[in-house]
DNA sequence: TTTAATTCCTATTAAATTACTCGGCTTTAA
DNA sequence: TTAAAGCCGAGTAATTTAATAGGAATTAAA
């Protein structure tokens, strides 16, 4: 009942893309460096991202990345999906529109259960926008700005 | 972001033993063969929900397992993390008890995130009560029978 | 027009986790 | 005494995760 490094990663990367690339289109091998996440990887990540309409990719020599439309706009739980898949706590036909198909649907208790959990978790990261966690991450950057000296390596640090 | 198998049939055996072990130990065998797993595997799982204070064994012939409580002061909650461990999200230092003692902590703005899921996670399954589940497979169960007359296998059908 | 920076795409692999199976030991009612 | 149960630890097969690798396509800039 763990997510995997794709959302955990995935997450920080668009935060980070959200943060960094407010005019220009920023280049993954740029968040890799400050995420400490392979470039390859981070590909992958990306890729679920901008298929999903979160990110718009921009080819070629200073390409990069930038939000496909304002961060109050993109829930987390989109962000999520994207990258994870649905985030329901069982594949049960029930909860998913009859994916699986389910032969013992009838007489089956627990998947009120699954249902509760699913609800809960969908709507607690439908109910986060992108722009609280880029307003929260400036707050937090301003903090550590303010207290330590430690912008050596980027102008934009996560 | 899925349940294992251990939280599935664990669940069921639990809501299993509630319905049929109401005066009587009941042996894995029988739950084996009425929830198709098995009876290796059963043990497994049982092992947990033991440990956690959640059924009892009876050891011997004749012997087997029942509540070590009434089912209205067990919470599906308990179930679930008895068998899946923790049901956070994420093994994150802000959430469990400085599990890890991440280094980056500071500067995370996706802590929030995890917070909230892991909130909503635990706030859904702990207001469940097996108690609730017990009720709802009698009512399927008096529902199935009064339509089909399929009691052919057992006297104490899930 | 070349070059270098970048996204795009697919395949492969290493590591970890899951989902069991197996076999022997202990306990106890009949 | 025996058979029916729970108890326990080791081993294994299958699946999933988390990458790595390498080349093709695109494009701004030199």
């Amino acid at each position: 009942m763990k997510l995997s490094t794709k959302g955990r990663y995935g997450l920080r990367a668009v935060v980070d893309i959200a943060v960094c690339s407010e005019n220009e289109a920023i280049a993954l091998s740029q968040i890799a460096e400050r995420q400490n996440i392979s470039v390859n990887y981070l590909e992958q990540l990306v890729a679920r991202l901008k298929k999903a309409g979160i990110v718009n990719a921009i080819r070629g020599a200073q390409g990069g990345y930038m939000l496909a439309k304002p961060a109050k706009d993109i829930s987390v739980g989109a962000i999520l999906r994207a990258l994870e898949g649905d985030l329901n706590p069982v594949d049960c036909s029930e909860i998913n529109n009859n994916e699986g198909n389910c032969d013992n649907s009838d007489s089956c208790v627990t998947k009120y259960v699954w249902k509760r959990i699913s609800d809960s978790i969908n709507d607690a990261v439908d109910g986060i926008m992108l722009s609280e966690l880029v307003a929260e991450s400036k707050k937090v950057q301003a903090q550590m700005g303010n207290t330590e000296a430690n912008n050596t390596k980027q102008t934009c640090g996560i």
